[in-house]
DNA sequence: GCCATAGTTCGATAATAGTTGAACAGTCGG
DNA sequence: CCGACTGTTCAACTATTATCGAACTATGGC
């Protein structure tokens, strides 16, 4: 049986302006959504070496549940990917902006 | 003898995305820093009500360290100003993006 | 059913950040 | 020069966040 591995993620229009900020504060998690904006990644390949898996599960965590990223199951793994429309929805030209910002 | 009260303040170019993110995430820091977008303010009208100025300096610490605000000697007062230009000079279009952001 | 795989969750610890009162440093008016 | 005033810094405490191994859950292949 599907479905028992669905994580919940929020609704658009209840985004935390703070709350993303947050997420994307940490370098290793800005890293990532830099990573996913080229597309969808499964967890595995989200990892930076000798970063144990429960170290990513919790950014993907912090990423998820501030709304930045989107966790599905798939097959045995999981398709990690940006909400990239629905912060520009809620957000518009934030994702951008940081995207966009010049290598540190 | 003016000026030994100077703090330092990064150079634009210097600025850091991942400090400027953390310093906006704060709800209070944020909520000062669309309170400057319509103009400086001296700290003490930087403040919120019951709040010790120890906590409030400590906020324009990392407001400045971070490279979003200016905070000048004024006689015997500071001016606390946000670093507009110089923001959307290093990151063009994530202030708009923050202070355009709907209230949450 | 059984085992290997992919990834989350739990629990403990370390590190970082927030809050505050008290002490301190300049500045201005008498 | 002295006191009142504005704001920073210091030091101690609390709270939140990060890190990581171990336990756990669901899946798919055999």
């Amino acid at each position: 049986m599907a479905g028992s591995r669905e994580l919940p993620h929020p609704d658009t229009a209840d985004l935390v302006l703070t709350d993303v900020l947050f997420a994307l504060s940490d370098p290793s998690r800005l890293a990532l959504v830099q990573r996913l904006a080229q597309g969808p990644l499964e967890v595995a390949a989200c990892n930076q070496p000798h970063v144990p898996k429960s170290t990513l599960s919790h950014h993907l965590k912090t990423l998820r549940e501030a709304g930045v990223i989107r966790n599905v199951p798939h097959g045995r793994q999981r398709y990690v990917s940006l909400r990239r429309e629905d912060l520009d929805e809620r957000f518009p030209g934030l994702l951008d902006a940081v995207l966009g910002a010049p290598e540190q």
